[in-house]
DNA sequence: CATGAATGAGGGTTCATTCAT
DNA sequence: CATGAATGAACCCTCATTCAT
């Protein structure tokens, strides 16, 4: 077994942990043990406990950033940009569920989001979303009268409260309810809420 | 000084730290410096530290399923009870600060409520805002072709969003920026985000 | 109610909490919960933890003495010396119970009998003790060949035995068990567990 | 300094603690110390503070089930079965001073074994001992009409008497004493504290 | 690399005791 | 006398981190 096996197997089983246990309650000890790796080489690999953690964490950052990157790039439709994100999230939900539900309950709560560091992720990733919508608004798909990262605010907000409900939940995640929540985020972040004088309870198509 | 006056020192004192510093980097100790009292007391007065905390966030959930329960059954337009809401969590942000950022950083999503009794208050909170979205339905206001959940997910989604920013951000919250959240979540909220035919681009200032 | 009132509230709460929980378990606010007297005034009666304690302590020992003092100076026969001795435990593990328990289980552990007050009050019960053995030997009741305190030590020792077995079983005492139990010590004591030659399984007791 | 010295170190240490200031008065720190270990070790080889102290218990606990279960086993008298029983008792009094202080001034009576746990040790001995009475009985050796467990109790008590007194005056144990105290023991138990006809300290008829 | 024994600073909690009212 | 709020020294236990082998 080679350097990146043993890493593998305690970033794995670190993701349980922490999933399971939460940050403060995982002790390093935990994740040896799940791991099947012996107490002191979580050492070998990883700094101290918060780096470790800050490791698993910017790993969910960085598939964040490229995706927004990629979309930001993409020449596809808002609308398909838009759903390929929330796509995003629940690909990530069915297939790193630890890693979603870390990023959900412990994230935004650690101290680690208390320093420099952590704000700028968040920071880095909005400003990447606000491009999206800025060029949105420049092309006249968005509204211009709402500031292009209260967009951003009321977007990522909705996919956030699903997905933590989701999680919190530990709720199953269907074909068919997949679809559903891309539909219903998109058509009423799209859309809105509000009953249309045709309403007639259609999907609400676009591009 | 009575009872209750020490109590309220010690709530206040409480919030500043849990808020500053996070739950788990509070020591008991802390709180009891800041309120300027001596270490048992607090234990005179909280069974102990997680009840303390319990005890400081029920205080939000009671005042949130006040405002909750209160637009359910007003007679007012839906638009004006989602205002309220709105307007709920804004006033808390000026006046409760650390009690609204201790909710946002430390309960919503937290592992701390991973246990039935912490579910069971983000339960009651969505029932009762389903309650008013179902309501909305069937008073033709809201569209009916997205279940009503979905519809609070999206909205309090929205709310959550501005407020975590604002908390992590701690940012000042002028009245214009009062009005500008309300009237953007409100107005992507029922209309969306799309670009209206007549949509000349006026109106609300980015900045 | 005046001041020997509470004060025999409050000892008698305390001998069943000592009882109950035993010293170290006990909390002062134990005590005063059970007498139903308010938290600060044991304190007005007793001046410590420990003082109250040994207050209790002491009144066993003082009926001890008195019983001992009594039987060294009674003129009745020494097997009914010690006979009554021996009743004298039943009795008070019939109408005294927690105080015996407490005896039983918590004096000579203690740490009041690390100290030389508590050494001298079990030398005090032991001489006392030896002056009847030493009696009864000048008489030529009992056997000369063994030291006073040697025969002390193994009736004592008889009766704690028997007692420490009720206490901790919390066993009932009928009027048939005393006898038994006296019959058993004192005969055993007086005059051996060898089976004698013309032993024919008859009761206990001689005389 | 492998494993196993480290834990003897430590038992060692505790021993002589507990032995000099009680359980109570004992603290984790001192038992480090007094091993020249660091404080968390403790930890590492003990669950808690009452497990060490049960860890230690059940030790002696142990050994004397050993010895009784080789005595009741064994083919020889049942007079030299007592005296062996006797010699066990004193044996550790002299090689294992603080074992046997422990017992007789923590266990033995204490409300530490107030538990079902500590109470089935008591049992599981006294069986054993009743068994060595029963078969005495059974072999015409004691005496028939008292039940086996009385004279259980008569005996261990006299032991215990014997053994508390020369604890708590941490008295020396010398070879001519040994043998008085068997000698006594053995004398009184089997053949009674009364005086003999034939005896030549005698007399001076009584009652 | 690997192991797990060793370290020790912390922190939550308890509770005897004091004291203002 | 009575009350119970207030004090703070202990003390058990945890666990991140280090280090000898």
């Amino acid at each position: 077994m080679n350097k990146n096996d043993k890493q593998e197997l305690m970033i794995n089983a670190a993701l349980e942990v922490f999933c399971e246990k939460g940050y403060a309650n995982t002790r390093m000890a935990d994740i040896a043990t799940r791991a099947g790796v012996s107490y002191g080489l979580v050492y070998h690999y990883f700094e101290s406990k918060e780096a470790f953690f800050d490791n698993i964490v910017e790993r969910w950052w960085d598939t964040f950033y490229e995706i927004l990157e990629a979309e930001k790039n993409s020449s596809k439709g808002f609308q398909q940009k838009l759903e390929n994100i929330i796509q995003f999230f629940l690909d990530t939900y069915s297939h790193k569920f630890n890693l979603l539900s870390i990023f959900v309950t412990e994230v935004s709560r650690s101290s680690l989001y208390r320093t420099e560091r952590g704000l700028a992720r968040f920071r880095k990733a909005f400003a990447l979303f606000d491009e999206i919508m800025s060029k949105g608004q420049e092309s006249g798909y968005f509204r211009s009268d709402i500031a292009p990262h209260y967009l951003t605010y009321i977007f990522l907000g909705a996919i956030e409260a699903f997905i933590s409900v989701m999680v919190l939940g530990k709720e199953e995640l269907t074909k068919k309810r997949e679809e559903r929540t891309i539909n219903s985020i998109i058509s009423v972040f799209l859309c809105g809420a509000r009953a249309r004088e045709d309403d007639s309870g259609e999907d609400a198509g676009e591009d």
